[in-house]
DNA sequence: ATATACTGTGTATTTTTAACACGAAGTTAG
DNA sequence: CTAACTTCGTGTTAAAAATACACAGTATAT
């Protein structure tokens, strides 16, 4: 079937790594598509650039129509170049991640009917993804995986308000390790971009703990000097 | 006169930033341009992707067809796509970098036609460049000086057996700051990737310095295993 | 032999990282 | 209401890494 396909000479894509994390998982956002080629196969959200607009601009526009997310921020970390990474010709694709706080429903409304839905999937258990996404996937997770180690981005996958285990768990899921529950607090505090609220978490069995806040004005003054060989 | 070039629908390319270093100072290469649009103008070398080639293949063929040079290992950075960066349509570029053993002559042979002649340029004192490659540039500086201050891989830059003062100040001059001599010697013998030569630096006016050599395989040992956050 | 210019080295201080355990607080169940 | 349970929140010590800092020794040139 895919002869009839029509062929590219040589087109652009975004394909979006879209991390959340809920209960307890590390997930990413993945469309069921209802196109050739790869119907019916799970992918990461991505599209065709148009003509007329930046690669930024095509990478927001892009997951709001598979996903109805809208104004998400996302950073561009590799392009995919391979020859044959697509049946129908020469795409090469351009991989971006966010990484967002996800606290809407468990299954997302494309505004195209080129997915069917999207749906957040535990980054431990994918499917089986179309095209090289598996590869595209695998990148993105390395890439944020270093970055978390040298700054606090994580924050963004949050609830607004939450405590250091939960913030602590996070880092863990992401880093595949445990971390010590002393040291772990003592260096994010000592960061001086949490805010302490005078509130407890609530609804939880057993001793509810203290909520705190990510302080934006201060993370921006401490990561605007950026890292620095010491002197 | 542009009018009567062809336009582009959509078409990808490769430009390289390639870092040497050579009399103290750190150099780019760049070509003197034999084709419109921006002929005359100095640019990065790149070119536009072929239809049945990689990106990484793509970057290591145009690097040879502009320079002359061969075999270079470069790595991807960025990918630029802004939509007029290119005053013949839609030209979407990846953006690769590397860095160099400067030994040859200042100026290469390109092979083909499309570039008049290579040069080596010093960073602090640019021409003009074509396209946006002046953003090019300067995303890719941004990339090696933050690499390099988690990653020693200053030493491709040198000649293979070269002093620790010579190593500092390549350090101080991508990082534009002075470094402690006693401090950085401390440092860079503790990462143990240095091997110790039992041979001195000739030609020098006064006291001649020791000569080293990077130890490849302690280096690959060293940063298989990635930075990590520490438990 | 003397002036010159760069080489090569050590210590003390501060900061960061690492290892490690338990009582207090709140919830549940009987 | 009390006992059992689960999670919270906290401090110290040791080791490692980063920083600040200065001068005698050695090869060369004249």
């Amino acid at each position: 079937m895919e002869a009839i396909l029509p062929k590219f000479d040589s087109v652009f894509s975004i394909d979006c790594v879209i991390f959340g994390f809920d209960e307890g998982e590390l997930k990413i956002l993945l469309i069921e598509r209802n196109e050739e080629p790869y119907k019916d196969w799970w992918a990461l959200p991505g599209y065709l650039v148009e003509q007329n607009e930046s690669l930024d601009h095509a990478a927001t526009r892009i997951l709001h129509e598979l996903t109805g997310l809208r104004d998400i921020y996302m950073e561009q970390f590799y392009t995919f170049g391979d020859v044959d990474r697509h049946p129908q010709g020469r795409v090469i694709t351009v991989a971006y991640y966010a990484m967002i706080r996800l606290n809407g429903p468990k299954e997302l409304k494309p505004v195209t009917s080129y997915a069917r839905k999207a749906v957040w999937y535990p980054v431990r258990d994918l499917p089986k993804l179309a095209f090289d996404h598996a590869k595209i996937f695998e990148k993105g997770f390395v890439k944020i995986r270093n970055k978390i180690t040298y700054q606090p981005i994580a924050f963004e996958l949050l609830p607004e308000k939450f405590t250091l285990t939960q913030l602590q768990s996070l880092y863990e899921v992401i880093l595949n390790k445990n971390l010590d529950k002393r040291n772990f607090r003592k260096k994010m505090l000592n960061y001086g971009i949490l805010k302490e609220l005078n509130e407890k978490q609530k609804g939880v069995s057993y001793r509810a703990a203290r909520l705190y806040k990510f302080d934006k004005r201060k993370y921006a003054k401490l990561f605007q000097k950026e890292l620095t060989f010491s002197k």
